[in-house]
DNA sequence: ATGTCACATAAGTATGTGCTTATGTGTTGG
DNA sequence: CCAACACATAAGCACATACTTATGTGACAT
């Protein structure tokens, strides 16, 4: 909710590689850190990035967290995209397709 | 042509701010200069960050050289956004007005 | 030709960012 | 209870990045 830049949010490829892994499924952090040689506070430093960013929720189950992608959070990047979409002219189809697959 | 990370060209939001004002015009390194409270050397330096992403090209003209926004280079933003699109229901309605609006 | 202009490049510096180790907090199982 | 566990927080460090001043390069005007 505060001014966070989602830009810079998004700078790091770790926190990337997180919102693709957890587009699959809801996870913990231990499971998320399998794959990624990262230390654990690392990826709890990540975590809480990405969830001031409004990127990701949690869920705690005990002593787990569970995080999941909430992709509202995305919605500035779409509305900063969008302006420049005008200049766009070349990927409206590939746009329109990606519509057309969501209609169905 | 390399490979730059677009979000981390994208995170200062400087280089944000001059593609914004690249997008009304084309325009020189001293236009832009003008309300920015930034040094010659500093823009210079931004827009070559700028053009080695493919976001910007530019145009020489004697001692000027002219600048302007490449959206292209966009596009792997665009297609970056277009993965969490599928889950994001609830925009597609702004999204389909976005595409009606070009389509006149 | 030469000084000025528009811009690029070099080099140094300050701050930001992501990592680490160490420790704290709350939860669970034996 | 208490030891192990899952995760968060603190503090320090290494490196990246964006800035500065200084200087270089090429074009124009006189």
């Amino acid at each position: 909710m505060s001014d966070v830049d989602i830009f810079k949010v998004l700078a790091d490829p770790t926190r990337r590689a997180v919102l693709e892994r957890l587009t699959a499924a809801e996870m913990t952090a231990t499971e998320l850190r399998s794959g990624f040689d990262i230390s654990q506070p690392a990826m709890s430093q990540h975590l809480a990035v990405l969830r001031e960013a409004g990127l990701i929720s949690e869920r705690r189950d005990g002593r787990f967290v569970n995080y999941r992608v909430e992709p509202k959070g995305l919605a500035p990047l779409h509305e900063w995209l969008a302006r420049y979409r005008v200049f766009w002219p070349d990927r409206i189809d590939s746009l329109k397709d990606v519509l057309r697959e969501m209609d169905q």
